[in-house]
DNA sequence: GTCAATGCAAATGGTTTGCAAGCTC
DNA sequence: GAGCTTGCAAACCATTTGCATTGAC
């Protein structure tokens, strides 16, 4: 594999899995993953997937982000994301702040973990199509 | 109602559900929720609790929080969370950092619509009690 | 050879939806 | 009375699980 993840045994699934989401920027769900991923390995299920992502969680080699869907995430450093609600778009953002938010709640007494930040609105190219045209995404779309 | 809410029509459920969300302070689940006013109203239905829900939501009145199971807020003012993996509670926390963080994606360009927050680790007390004791909550359980 | 990992299909469980009856205005 | 809202049951769909088979060590 490509580091040593000490999992009992070695898989090929396990591996195209993680390489693919260290590869991607695109924080993909798990069925987004499966169809990319099926395209070189045909028999691959989507069960095997699910099952992957949930031992590579439990290890620390990737993240899930709780979303109506969830999303995965390859890259373990704390970082802030924004979700676009109109393309339903999830992108990394750069702000220096990770370790100043867990040093804040830690002081506060609390054994932090982990944390995760959000950002949710219109993306770019979202925002300039709904500037030109009208309501693009649908209204009726929630953050 | 509480307050105006300009629905299109008054509904005792929707009263209920919105005033025990401003009441609670445990960030519900629905299913939570409708058990508990079930006690006081037994003819409720869950698809009731939930399409509510989503009302409540859809006209900011409330928050849906993404978790395995959702949560939902009855403060609509950005405030970060911290979820206990062990016990499951989520609690409020009180960092002075909300409209810092917008103003800052904002700057980069975004249509920021909110943000979360949300720290994950061990609360007060499953922190004692899994030093005092032995595994409290079972170490598979995940952020 | 042992036993973890896979693929398939079936099950699970939170959430949504169709529909007839009940309310709100 | 029009039509939004409810309750019930059925449907939905993301995720998990049972099981026989395959594959790593």
């Amino acid at each position: 594999m490509v580091t040593n993840m000490k999992f009992k045994r070695y898989s090929k699934q396990r591996e195209a899995i993680y390489r693919a989401l260290q590869e991607r920027r695109d924080h993909p769900t798990a069925e987004t993953l499966y169809l990319s991923l099926k395209q070189a390995q045909p028999t691959l299920s989507l069960a095997t997937v699910y099952r992957n992502l949930n031992q590579l969680e439990h290890s620390g080699h990737i993240l899930r982000l709780s979303f109506d869907v969830d999303r995965y995430d390859g890259n373990v450093a704390p970082h802030p994301h924004f979700f676009c609600t109109c393309c339903r778009n999830l992108a990394d953002l750069n702000l220096p702040i990770n370790d100043t938010l867990d040093e804040m709640v830690s002081k506060m007494g609390y054994h932090v973990a982990r944390h995760d930040l959000i950002f949710r609105g219109t993306c770019f190219s979202c925002a300039k199509r709904e500037s030109a045209q009208t309501d693009v995404c649908g209204s009726s779309r929630l953050p």
